[in-house]
DNA sequence: TCGCTCATGTAACGAGTGTTACATGAAACG
DNA sequence: CGTTTCATGTAACACTCGTTACATGAGCGA
């Protein structure tokens, strides 16, 4: 509808990203992107429809600009490290903390931030699944590659050491291969 | 010192287990353990200083009781496996909770939460890579260890699914083992 | 008993919160 | 032109926030 909440969404996002969403308040808000509290209240009923039109916004451009880098690397590509590559990209790791931030106070607060990841986790296990192809344990192998994209991509974000999370992820590829090698050699 | 002090960190912390750190505030948290504000403040000087105290307390807590149980598992105990039945007991859950917050937190306000993990993830990895034994990729395998715990355990407070992420769990042992077995009869 | 220290209660301060009432400007439509 | 609708500004409301000033009580040594 109206371009002009289009446009404060497209504001209150980028300062989500710089900001955090945990001591989100509308006045700081309003006054970095140009606004007033007031007009937020106006074009989206409440802090709650603000913040939910923000993370839905987000989630948006965030599987938009995977799906897009994933394409872009070609049929054969591999999801974990095609996920890896965009997910470090500095134009990219505000998205992946403002997910984890969400997230984990979805954890102490789920009645109220349930719904921003309600079938995320399920959607990615899938993803993963599919790419990983049919066998006996793929549920566990996917849902065991997530979380090391999730495991490396936290100790990255907090201690900046890219080297050595990019060396553990690809210790992982390496004995996720000899693995699947192994039992494919079994039969 | 004080005792009384104590026994308001202790209240605390429990608290903190139940309600997060996110968006702290004084008086309910006084009403809740039964005490005032004006007494926070004057036992931990402010607000931020109850907080230190607080996860302080913690970090004690959570070190000790998985220091205990990592010992009472004997001595040839597999660190990560310890760590996993410790962390996903119902009693420890609120701490692991708590540690994940903090560290998301810091992600957004560095200067804020930064002395709260500071070396937490350095200590984690050197405990892991001493445990795993010298080997060229050892720092790497410890940084992947640490990664699949932490995502794992994410994934495990978000779902509740213990079957799917103990699984995976079980599977990155087993490739695990059978990388290190592949590397030693290379020699 | 006189102070002295520690612990606590009451009440307030100034600032910040989400939200709303009211007025107004502009623009669109009849 | 008149009216209606949408967007916006100003100012306030009722509240919560961390923190503090002030008073008071309890225990204790001299």
């Amino acid at each position: 509808m109206s371009e002009r909440r289009d446009v404060l969404i497209e504001k209150t996002v980028d300062y989500l990203k710089r900001r955090g969403l945990a001591g989100l308040s509308l006045r700081p808000l309003a006054a970095e992107i140009g606004t007033s509290a007031r007009l937020l209240i106006f074009h989206f009923g409440s802090r709650e429809g603000l913040i939910e039109a923000a993370m839905c916004e987000i989630r948006r451009r965030f599987q938009n600009s995977f799906k897009h880098h994933y394409a872009a690397a070609g049929r054969n590509a591999n999801v974990i490290q095609s996920f890896w590559n965009w997910a470090t990209h500095p134009s990219n790791l505000g998205y992946v903390r403002l997910m984890f931030e969400a997230q984990v106070l979805a954890l102490q607060d789920p009645k109220h931030y349930a719904r921003y990841l309600k079938s995320t986790s399920d959607g990615w296990v899938k993803v993963i699944e599919t790419s990983l192809g049919p066998s006996k344990d793929s549920r566990a192998a996917a849902t065991l590659c997530m979380a090391v994209v999730d495991g490396l991509m936290l100790e990255y974000m907090g201690t900046g050491d890219a080297r050595r999370t990019g060396k553990a992820l690809r210790l992982f590829q390496d004995i996720m291969a000899e693995h699947a090698s192994r039992k494919g050699s079994k039969r």
